[in-house]
DNA sequence: TTTGATATGTCAATCGTTTAACATATTTTC
DNA sequence: GAAAATATGTTAAACGATTGACATATCAAA
């Protein structure tokens, strides 16, 4: 592997006019430029960017924490985000957490230990308390954390709100709504919030069911789903948290003879890929992931140059009608 | 940042045995050792990993190239090289090249700088020369090059096979095959090979028809297919290159007025969680993505610690049943 | 008592790049 | 012809951890 030295010396120059060269700094001739560049080539040199960074303070990694991979929404996510980063120059460390505690707690650990410029958290379930030692700015996606660098959301609140809002304008009496995993706290929670105020406000029943931590891994929601409107068999408008169990759930009212959008309504969240994909068609919340991960670099960058950033930015909903409601 | 020296200090111990207690090296005592993991507790520190990376030859990160992210199939590989890279103690540089050859080149060239310990390049792009100077190990995924390191293929022929049978078996006479972008040989063009071979034997036409490689980023198919089910109205049979397309095809003949599968048959490739999912539900080729991927690690760790490795691993698929087929 | 195992200290080099201080040319400009 | 700008060289420290050579000390077993 040609270093620095190898190229200065095959150049016939110092290391130190070699850098000059590579960084842009100081007074360099065109000559010498042409004779780096060459020599550069010859020896097919690419700086040791690891060594670039024991030099300087820190990485121009982002460490990208996420609960799946698998899940349409996070591969959304993961996308945007790399895209917004690497045309800032920022490389993405991927970091599956998976919903794991401890595996997050170590990807965390391993953030840190590879000196990244930040860390972006999505729905990240580890306790506050870890973020408490690091000195790197922390951006969370759709979680908020007190003593996080920023938080980044879509108005959850506002996509409960249009789900009811259409659901009972459609004529929907006996809502249901799939929430979010019980047992953690999570900005997603304002989804019911919106949708039990609207639903209060009009007089419309609705039951809740919540999620377990272990299906947001496996992405199994039938089971769920169908005895959920097995104990409420008169439910005729369902809204659930994501476009995954939306999608899964006209698998089970087909298995259940119910059919859509006739005896029953249905609208998921995200409208990632999926969503125009089933038959019927979702209707879903759209979520603006690609605004969202642009904002979420953004804050990153800014905050690791030291400026100051807004501690919450809440980006707007809107409904997408598709077929299901 | 709390350094080594730091610890030292703090533990009333030198560099040499704090050291000595991380990497286990050389004599040390219990209490020397309980001194050290209380300063490290104490200062929060964190061994650098940049310094250890320049130090040692290599880093312990694997260079993870894609085409596309948002792609489920992609995801699902993404995902499971993951978790194998993790169980072995590497980290995963996500380099998302958005099938740009330039953004790819320069993602490889980023892999390089950053002194990764091997590449692992699914369905790449990128001309074969680019690999020449590369001293890390490059394993493909379902793409074959010369001088790589390793690849790893599903039997892309034995698919192309089960398909034709099925479709044949089912009763279709005219079979249209939705194939790979025609500017690049990859191992999936085997598909169509084993795809013909059958059809051919058996005595039944078919037609095939080539997609495009922007297609393959922005996922949209619709058109193509329309078209081609309108140049061969006669078609009662599908057998497309992903399950994406095939969800596409399906909204399509839903467009179209053709029932699926009364009228028209359709086999899907991948298998992956969109497959059951659409309505009817995809019958397709299932792809060991989780085998694949750990095989991809095993082979790059390998490599990278200088054993000789097999040069091509095929894996079996087979035929997923379920209702449009 | 001697030997060897155990335990730690000291010191310095190394990985590859950046950067600053300082010296020394050559060329340009007034 | 002097001053200023341009261009490059020399040298060395720094980033943080690893590692090896070597010294020294304690404690056990032979």
């Amino acid at each position: 592997m040609a270093t620095l030295k190898d190229v200065a010396k095959e150049a016939g120059l110092t290391v130190g006019t070699v850098s000059r060269v590579l960084n842009n700094r100081g007074y360099i001739s065109d000559d010498a430029r042409e004779k780096v560049n060459g020599a550069m080539k010859k020896l097919n040199y690419h700086p040791n960017e690891v060594a670039r960074s024991l030099q300087g303070k820190s990485t121009n990694t982002i460490g990208l924490i996420v609960p799946h991979i698998r899940h349409p929404y996070f591969a959304e996510m993961i996308s945007n985000i790399e895209n917004q980063a690497y045309k800032k120059g920022y490389r993405i460390l991927l970091c599956n957490a998976q919903s794991i505690e401890e595996k997050e707690r170590e990807y965390i650990d391993i953030c840190t230990g590879n000196r990244v410029a930040g860390i972006i958290l999505c729905s990240g379930t580890v306790s506050v308390e870890v973020f408490d030692g690091i000195r790197v700015p922390v951006i969370t996606m759709e979680r908020f954390l007190d003593n996080g660098t920023a938080a980044v959301e879509c108005d959850n609140r506002q996509g409960g709100t249009l789900a009811a809002e259409r659901l009972i304008s459609c004529g929907c009496r006996h809502l249901l709504h799939v929430g979010n995993i019980s047992s953690i706290s999570m900005p997603a929670d304002q989804r019911t919030e919106g949708f039990r105020q609207v639903c209060e406000k009009m007089g419309v029943a609705f039951h809740e069911v919540f999620t377990e931590k272990s299906q947001y891994h496996n992405m199994k929601y039938d089971a769920l789903i169908e005895k959920a409107l097995q104990e409420h068999p008169e439910t005729d408008g369902l809204f659930v948290n994501s476009d995954v169990i939306a999608a899964q759930a006209l698998q089970v009212c087909r298995r259940m003879g119910i059919s859509v959008p006739g005896q029953m309504k249905v609208i998921g969240f995200d409208d990632v890929n999926i969503a125009a994909l089933t038959t019927p068609q979702l209707t879903t919340i759209h979520q603006p992931v690609r605004e969202m991960a642009e904002i979420a670099v953004n804050l990153l960058h800014d905050a690791a140059s030291g400026k100051i950033v807004p501690k919450r930015t809440v980006l707007p909903v809107y409904l997408v009608e598709r077929e299901t409601a």
